[in-house]
RNA sequence: GCCCAGGUAGCUCAGUUGGUAGAGCAGCGGAUUGAAAAUCCGCGUGUCGGCGGUUCGAUUCCGUCCCUGGGCA
């Protein structure tokens, strides 16, 4: 099932294999048994298992993994000092590229898809996040509400208004945030970009799984993370005073999370993440039926 | 056995002073350019428990039966 990859190597060993998939599909499996046939290292795109700290609710690579093959971008930040698209192009550069210097071949492997996204094509030349000037847009909001904020946007970049719904806050700020910051529109950052430059020579594999397999497989995710001390990291984390660390918005750490609070009954936990996890599935299917993957059709 | 409260969408419930019904959650579809495991948008026909009766018309009123929960025996 791994041939097409192996095939693909073997005719070009510069190409940037990036293997995604959907939450639970078997992605990190996968790479790990390409990386022992080819000698390659994998570059994790996971936008939670890139913190130290969040470790049984991420799903980070096994010790026996690891074992098989190094695993880059795995518990490599602080959980307080949160990373973006941008910032994960960079650090994913230069593993890149120092894998490449030791003769060795990266492999990408992850589901956060913008992140492996922007790796491969790049983002617009927008200026970087501004911490300062969204806690005043989130001020705005709970002042005036959203549409007082969709409002300022439409007077400097009526476009990008236009195609932005008034409840969509984070992008509705981030694209004032692009004109306060740099003064330009971010409609016309867009134009001028449009995913094209090419950063990489990548192709992109994605992990194919039947509905009621993945299903299955969410399920028994779930129920192995909690069995290994899901809610007791969690209760650790939240002493800790990560509450407000990126990660602990993601799917499952929220519930757990909530759970630890006494806001959600223990019994009703692992249904709760269950579901959130399998919404989450499913935006990823969204996005991965419109960009252009090879698919692997892995046997059950 | 008697009394009371219920039986409406997969679930929890609202509602119709009689004109065949709608919220939340779940589910499904979509968007996605430095928050992305984030954020946001769209999609609701279901014997209104069964059978009769009254009525132009019953999910709504009446009768009866069934089921569930609680109380009394």
């Amino acid at each position: 099932m791994i041939d097409p990859i192996l095939q693909t190597l073997e005719a070009d060993p510069g190409v940037l294999v990036c293997i995604v998939g959907q939450t639970a599909s078997g992605k990190t499996e996968i790479a790990t048994r390409v990386a022992e046939r080819v000698g390659g290292e994998i570059v994790t795109a996971d936008s939670v298992q890139i913190y130290e700290e969040f470790d049984v609710g991420s799903g980070k690579p096994t010790a026996e993994e690891l074992a098989r093959a190094p695993h880059h971008l795995v518990s490599t930040l602080d959980p307080m000092s949160p990373c973006d698209a941008s910032r994960f192009t960079r650090l994913a550069d230069a593993v890149i590229a120092d894998v490449r210097a030791r003769g060795k071949i990266p492999i990408v492997c992850g589901g956060t898809f913008l992140w492996v996204k922007a790796l491969v094509a790049g983002l617009a030349p927008a200026p970087p996040a501004d911490e300062a000037v969204r806690a005043r847009h989130r001020e705005m909001v709970d002042r005036e509400g959203r549409n007082a904020l969709h409002a300022a946007l439409a007077k400097i970049d009526p476009e990008s208004a236009a195609r932005l719904h008034p409840n969509d806050v984070v992008r509705v700020s981030r694209a004032l945030e692009v004109f306060e910051t740099g003064g330009t529109k971010m409609s016309e950052l867009h134009a001028s970009h449009a995913f094209g430059s090419a950063r990489h020579r990548a192709k992109l594999f994605a992990v194919r799984r039947e509905p009621e397999e993945l299903r299955a497989r969410i399920e028994r995710r779930v129920d192995a993370f909690l069995a290994a001390g899901w809610i007791d990291e969690v209760r650790g984390l939240l002493a800790r005073g990560r509450a407000d660390a990126r990660a602990m918005g993601s799917v499952g750490y929220k519930e757990v999370a909530a759970c630890v609070r006494g806001e959600l009954p223990a019994p009703e936990l692992g249904e709760a993440i269950g579901r959130a996890t399998r919404v989450f599935a499913r935006r990823q299917k969204t996005w991965l039926g419109h960009e252009p993957v090879a698919w692997l059709t892995p046997e059950p």
